[in-house]
DNA sequence: CTATCTTTGCCAAATAATGTCAAGACAAAA
DNA sequence: TTTTGTCTTGACATTATTTGGCAAAGATAG
């Protein structure tokens, strides 16, 4: 599941319009919608901002969120993608 | 092995200054010399450059340098870094 | 039709990335 | 010790990217 599809999914669950979210973040209405439809990136501020309306756990937003972030950048180079990725998870283990 | 450590032993193992590098990729030695230390980010042209200086492959380079960027981006979050790196995986099966 | 919600395109403001310059650190050679 | 060449650092300038607002246009329900 996408960041933001879960986004959206909480929004129709919880029977808010875009109106109300975006008023919580201090941002128009259409930047809100750019969001919810992944051509802007939230702001980790926005993210927590976000779990908090919707009572999940910030970390589980956050997982997303990031996930999204990192798959929009590798998939620029289709061709190294996944081995840059799998390195990725090595250095992590490795650094910290 | 990350991509500021190999380009460094690339240019060792080539006898090569800095400073011709830099000449090669149209900045300045300080510029390259931040590359090299990890506090600027080499652009994917500047990847295709240094492949050839080095005549090495240019996907071999270009792993190491996206796999540190993705290092660099989930760093930040090292609480949900490996899961987003799991999930990003994920998406790129789906997606492509 | 009217009212509300959502989406889109274009431009402005804010932020981040990239580069330069000048000066300093360091080592080897003269 | 002075010189020479390389590498490094920090402050600043420039450029590119991101983020946001505004206005207008779809879409959908009443």
């Amino acid at each position: 599941m996408l960041f933001t599809e879960k986004i959206k999914e909480l929004r129709i669950q919880n029977q808010m319009p875009q109106r109300q979210i975006a008023a919580a973040l201090d941002i128009d209405t259409a930047t809100y919608c750019k969001i919810e439809k992944g051509e802007r990136k939230a702001k980790k501020e926005q993210v927590a901002i976000l779990s908090e309306m919707f009572h999940v756990e910030m970390t589980d937003l956050l997982t997303l969120w990031l996930a999204d972030k990192v798959t929009d950048m590798v998939s620029d180079e289709h061709v190294v993608a996944s081995e840059a990725l799998s390195m990725a998870a090595e250095n992590l283990r490795r650094i910290g």
